[in-house]
DNA sequence: TTGAAAGCGCTAACAA
DNA sequence: TTGTTAGCGCTTTCAA
């Protein structure tokens, strides 16, 4: 007899059913009550729900009304054990408060919800080797994982990830499959903006000096200024913070630079309260570029030209990427690339003519 | 013989092991695995991780190397059915975009992570019939829920909810647990300190009208002002976003207070770039009070006179009382107040004597 | 289209 | 302190 037989005669019985060692809660609705009350097998019910096709018509219905009057729902550990599936990605942020990333948080959120799947967000609270602890964590908890700007070593990373399904969001890591913002079309677009508006001598505000993204922005910068002729004085590595945003908007006035590329918007953000500190206007004395177009670019004032990221975009190419990792995990790893959109706001405008 | 059984004799056996229907994934590593490997029954494997007190220490040592070379990870979602517990707590907020979330998101992340708990983060995107319905789809797939500052109507709530242990951050629902930043004292002091300044009329811009902390806030500043003998101009109710502070700068021009108190930061910040666009200096001309404390709040310029609220107690004390909600379901709610801290900065100084 | 039965990986009574 | 065993709620063969 199986063990499933002996618990259905328990079921049918009266007395109070023994939830197993250690449980006392309510009787919980499961497949076999539901099942009983619809006077067919839990296989049936089963099917009803995660295979709909298999069930006759008029039978599902009657399953699936009756399981709402009872309250039923099905228990994701149970499935999860029973597939070898939890239905759960792992999202890995390097710091929920870069406001960036609650953007880029709700976009996959969204693609995986439509996709059935549940969300476990970790934050990393800025430590790079956190982040390798933390996936290891998720190890066994969940089916895949979408890695966010990752700052960790690679080779932590790797060890970290061991063979679970991975896509990077704005990093490249060879083997792994990721999803990136290209921002360099729309960056040299600004830069041309800004050179037809007459400005001939460009700062670079650098970030992190070990951030994948930072590397490539300050790539696209340099390329953009050698080719366009115009003076680049290449400011930095700064931290990614507004504290780092001050420090640069001091650098810079160090220099004869009429306009400021920073790394980020947080970083612009902090170069702008630096300079309004010092009563240097912008964009009349100086213009400043931002970059991701998180919310706080519109709210500044003056409010910050910058790139866009295509957030949305971001965030369900990410989770169709995982999609095709998971069930072929073998096929190769996908790269994609989605380009960003400037922004042209307040803060760039034609230097003061002297 | 029981199912167990048959599974050792094939896991002692050579030839690969069925993973069952649907599964081919590599072979995992399981308590029996190491149990094999060890020479001991998986019961003594499984007590090492679950129950280390209940196993020899030699044993144990032995079992935890073992594991640890073999690559073992406890498989969360077996041992969620086995004990009725998912070790997942859900974490409901309505707005992840909203500044003040992340700081609570991460608070609760840390305290929970310390209980040894996951996060499972949901996000209403502003929509509070969203919330019940995210609530509902939590069922079965948690432990507890969390609910920051919920939107939603409370019998649409308490039907989400029906038994699941919940607890409150900055919402009262009668019967249920809830922790909650009290403002009141932060908010007399900055209010006291405007009026020593000189501010004899002051504003109230009022935050949604259907916001629990929005009613809060308003009725602890009339409170404050009837008191303290001030003239109230009580604007609102604006819609809780930077667009709705701008919408409330405008309107707060047209009244003749010089200070205003608006109802969080994101608001203050949209008051302050109003008045900015109409050339109105802060504090000179008007003194702006934030609340809630986020990094915005030190970013903008100038800086914002807001109430710091005490993120990371919120956060702990909200996984604690749903600790005990789910240890002692019968006992009943409990309610814990922390209060806000007054954080006096640029935007609030003595009105400019004409 | 359905039901019986075995099994997912783990826990926890119970007995030894 | 350890092993035996039944069972958690679900899925999926296999046979009917």
């Amino acid at each position: 007899m199986g063990t499933r037989g002996a618990y259905d005669v328990r079921l049918a019985g009266q007395g109070p059913v023994d939830q197993g060692p250690g449980r006392s809660r309510v009787r919980r609705v499961t497949i076999y009550s539901v099942a009983q009350a619809c006077g067919v097998s839990s296989s049936t019910v089963s099917r009803a729900f995660s295979r709909p096709d298999l069930v006759n018509e008029s039978v599902r219905q009657r399953i699936l009304t009756t399981a709402a009057e009872m309250g039923y729902r099905p228990n994701r550990s149970a499935r999860a054990t029973a597939t070898g599936r939890t239905g759960m990605i792992g999202l890995v942020v390097p710091d929920i408060t870069n406001p960036f990333l609650p953007l880029l948080v709700r976009a996959v959120q969204r693609a995986a919800g439509l996709a059935d799947w549940s969300v476990l967000l970790v934050d990393a609270e800025g430590d790079p080797t956190a982040e390798s602890q933390l996936i290891t964590q998720l190890q066994g908890q969940v089916d895949g994982l979408i890695l966010a700007s990752p700052r960790a070593h690679p080779v932590a990373l790797r060890e970290a990830i061991r063979d679970l399904p991975c896509v990077l969001i704005n990093r490249e890591i060879a083997g792994l499959a990721s999803v990136i913002c290209d921002n360099s079309a729309a960056l040299a677009s600004i830069g041309d903006h800004l050179l037809e508006m007459g400005h001939h001598r460009v700062a670079l505000v650098g970030g992190p000096a070990d951030s994948w993204v930072a590397a490539q922005r300050a790539t696209t910068v340099r390329g953009w200024a050698s080719r366009a002729g115009v003076i680049l004085d290449d400011l930095g590595p700064f931290e990614a913070s507004f504290d780092g945003g001050r420090a640069a908007g001091a650098a810079l006035l160090t220099t004869d630079a009429t306009a400021v590329f920073a790394f980020d918007d947080v970083m612009a953000c902090g170069v702008l309260a630096e300079l309004a500190r010092r009563g240097v206007t912008v964009p009349g004395e100086r213009s400043v570029v931002g970059c991701d177009d998180v919310l706080m670019a519109r709210m500044v004032t003056p409010s910050l030209t910058t790139v866009t990221a295509p957030t949305d975009q971001l965030g369900s190419a990410a989770v169709d990427l995982l999609d095709r990792t998971i069930d072929e995990p073998r096929a190769g790893p996908e790269n994609r690339t989605l380009p960003g959109t400037p922004a042209l706001r307040e803060s760039s405008g034609p230097p003061a003519t002297p």
